[in-house]
DNA sequence: TAGTGGTCTAGACCACCTC
DNA sequence: AGGTGGTCTAGACCACTAC
């Protein structure tokens, strides 16, 4: 019954991948030479089991390193699916960007010219202030902020979530950031109406693997990292708002443009 | 010997995690509020096998969820211990960083300052254009390109590779390029001293899983994401690099200083 | 040499999807 | 009903590390 007694090396002492990898590393050829296309199905366990005449379980290793390197899905019942991804852009050096709600507009904007359908989830909630965004805030840690947060989708794809978050002290001179409905005209604008205006902004860009919940509100599999932004605005005397977007790695691609784009021209980098 | 007969649900009915998650589950919480601090040693496979009474495979796909999240190191006759992370911060607006071989002697000074041991080695390659790099270079794809390529470390981890590519019709104004040895005076100065001057440059910002070349090259283990940096730098005219920068997620962080910046402040967040 | 993780197998049963 | 992936087990042997 256990065969390992039997298992000899046939390589004369070269070292040798071990078989599953051999396993990931022949579908991850034919992936990438078209013999699977983005989409298409790859043969069963069953199928593959019998063709590298290795387990079942054997089988399932190879395939684990490919769902984990994001190039391959599989869902219970149905198989395993070449992933295709659809990388949007999104420019994070705009002006236009200063403006959160205006943000979610151009983002509307590009998803609808994109021939897709967007959608938004929306919610204000008054916590203590998270460390990382109280440091940024300069607030005291635990303070009171508002958030505001949005979850959004495509074609009811989940595609990122961002938590905006305002400090006390503002919601003084701007109460209506602290209230439910939208804000009509952006809050960048009310901010400004009220004498309170952004004239500059950190970001902060990293990457890791989703958390449970990430992976829960972005519905990302096994295999897909996240992009993580977090945006520090500034009126001239201090920080004004903190906003933590957190964004799924294989959908988006973000960009800046500093000086002078004269000559990236009109056919630029998609 | 096979217990699956046997096994019956005491949760009433109640959707539940799979045993393996639970595992994982369990140790994550346990890593999270510290009974398991960043460099520890977790519990032999098999002590977690009797805790968990679960078999050692079932244990083992548990810790597996966890490695693949970049939460937990594995090795060899060593055992599992939690990872630990120093991130460094990468500026990607300041100026000075406009030049490629300033921003490498940046990255030394900057390691140096931290108390840690940087190194990095060099070549030059003259070979024809990746389709993406000949897209953003305005070039036709596989017309020859200059790449000077650095492959970073501290203390003798991986932390980096930078690829820049020159474009053929700079080399003939710029032959030094294509030569191998470093440019004393760094890349950027070399070529303002020429008349190219660098006027602007697009920075494109995206993560994945890497490939097993990447994975390779910086030592990853599965479950840490790598930060995809291209930035294209423009003269007046016409575009005059493009640098990809392959960053270890788990070790970097990239940040933009845009518009006023004077609220910031010196004990900015690190 | 003892203990750790790494690979592999054979087989059982479950959950899900399609027909 | 039949096929697909998902979970789990028990056990074998290998490779590496520490002592």
């Amino acid at each position: 019954m256990y065969q390992q007694v039997a298992r000899v090396r046939h390589d004369g002492g070269m070292s040798r991948q071990p078989k599953y990898r051999q396993v990931a590393d022949a579908l991850r050829r034919e992936i990438d030479n078209g013999t699977h296309p983005p989409g298409a199905r790859l043969p069963s366990e069953s199928e593959l089991s019998e063709r590298f005449e290795a387990s079942r379980n054997t089988v399932r290793s190879g395939l684990g390193l490919l769902v984990s390197q994001g190039l391959v899905t599989s869902s219970q019942g149905l198989g395993y699916e070449v992933a295709k991804h659809e990388v949007f852009e999104l420019n994070a050096s705009r002006f236009e960007n200063l403006n959160f709600e205006q943000n979610g507009d151009a983002y509307s904007t590009d998803v609808t010219n994109a021939g897709r359908r967007p959608h938004q989830t929306f919610r204000v909630e008054i916590l203590p202030a998270p460390a990382a965004v109280a440091e940024r805030l300069k607030a005291e840690p635990e303070s009171r902020t508002v958030l505001r947060f949005c979850h959004r989708f495509v074609d009811d794809t989940p595609w990122s979530t961002q938590a905006t978050y305002y400090p006390s002290w503002l919601i003084d001179e701007a109460p209506r950031l602290a209230e439910p409905g939208d804000i009509e005209e952006g809050t960048t604008r009310y901010l400004a109406d009220r004498g309170i205006e952004q004239v500059g902004y950190f970001d902060e860009i990293s990457t890791r693997m989703p958390t449970p919940d990430e992976a829960r509100l972005l519905e990302v599999g096994a295999g897909v990292p996240v992009l993580l932004w977090m945006r520090t605005g500034y009126s001239a005397e201090r920080p004004i708002r903190c906003t933590i977007t957190t964004l799924r790695g294989d959908l988006n691609r973000m960009n800046y443009e500093i000086g002078d784009q004269s000559a990236r021209g009109e056919g630029a980098p998609r």
